[in-house]
DNA sequence: AGGACGTTTCGACACGCATCGAAGTATTCG
DNA sequence: CGAATACTTCGATGCGTGTCGAAACGTCCT
């Protein structure tokens, strides 16, 4: 019977455009005063704060309070694989029987789903893993062979420590824009931040939406991933 | 910057009572009409009806019309896929700790940033380093004077091999206690190695936090650098 | 101490929209 | 054909809630 328990609260949370546009801002992991906050989103600070603990009551929101200022983030990776998830009910809209899709904007080519690659860029990095068997794709995860372990060990990336992480290790995500899974978890995390580390990608101004630098490109060639 | 596109349209969409009643009435992938839906929900069939043309809208409800029938059902599967994994978020448990002081506890007064030094003190050091013109901050990564490798190699840090590194030499890295910047890269990463291999820092337990030692202070106040 | 600043609470207002009654369109059946 | 049924459109109403001003609260700084 209930089959989607408190849908409607859910969905009433995140149908505010204001607070989509916050939880837009605190998509990347990154943490924002009410006050910044406020700004960004065109509002007064008092209606930001009350926005952001309906989203903290919620616990899609957590807040670290620090002297007099509070920085809001997001509650976890899982909420942006969530709300990642969700993107692809909203993108039904334009599902008219395949043949135009807009395909070519920079946050559909590369982007950054909280911490780990989305996009075009994270399907392929991906589908790359896989078929080079690095990684075997599992019902709602994937699993690293032990050539990928020697992967990650030529990236300079200390596993045992990843796997440490208390997070979902290697968990399929899907891609609103591609309508595939990716790779995300923490070994998802882990290897964008080594690709940004390393200059292979590069952030598109602010935003989430990423490129990749002609180094990185001639790299992730070598090692066949692109 | 349409991130999460259409985010606020679907959860709107998704979050009135009664639209979610008749999702969860159309779950199961059965087709009902509108009159049907109505008596089910308990509302008047205008009413059933302006909420099914809206999600036929949104492409998330499809409509079979036979005669004067006109028989509602769920898109597709990945639709019930989707208001599932929404589930997820709703249930996300009330189970947190309530505010989270950052100020005083050891981690954030001092930790290491993978491998270079982070929280209070990893801020303090950068503030210090550029204070005495050791370090110039630039756009998004930091430079080293002549002073500063001086410094480098009062210290017995070989600032040739640190710059041959793969890695970026010395980036700016956004300090996620302090929300201030610090020294990361692989200058950090030297520095960090630095001052531990003189015991001059010293980890807690094996946690990412660290403690300065009374030697670790006096010579890094003889530095200028705390 | 006092002032400055970030944040929250309270109260009032206004806009959006779900809802229903009434009326209009479409289809079936006698 | 006309009556009955299914559905939609239109307009009016009322509730919910997002919004902001004013003011209280808490923390930092001098």
């Amino acid at each position: 019977m209930n089959a989607t328990p408190n849908l409607a609260a859910i969905g009433r949370l995140l149908g505010d455009p204001t607070r989509a546009l916050i939880l837009e801002m605190l998509y990347d992991g990154r943490a924002w005063t009410a006050t910044e906050i406020a700004r960004a989103a065109g509002i007064t600070p008092q209606t930001a704060s009350s926005h952001l603990h309906k989203l903290v009551d919620a616990n899609l929101v957590a807040v670290d309070a620090q002297g007099r200022h509070r920085y809001f983030r997001l509650a976890g990776s899982d909420v942006a694989d969530g709300l990642e998830t969700l993107s692809v009910l909203a993108t039904r809209r334009v599902a008219r029987p395949g043949l135009h899709r807009v395909r070519d904007d920079p946050m559909s080519l590369a982007r950054t789903c909280y911490d780990h690659l989305a996009g075009q860029l994270g399907v392929t990095l991906t589908a790359s893993l896989t078929r080079n068997g690095y990684c075997i794709e599992g019902h709602d995860t994937y699993d690293l062979s032990t050539s990928g372990e020697m992967l990650l060990k030529r990236l300079n990336i200390d596993v045992e420590q990843v796997r440490k992480r208390r997070r979902s290790f290697a968990r399929k995500c899907l891609d609103w824009s591609e309508r595939r899974y990716h790779l995300g978890g923490a070994l998802g995390a882990a290897l964008a931040g080594c690709f940004f580390e390393q200059r292979w990608l590069q952030r598109i101004g602010d935003s989430r939406a990423v490129t990749v630098t002609p180094h990185g490109r001639q790299n992730l060639k070598k090692l066949d991933l692109l």
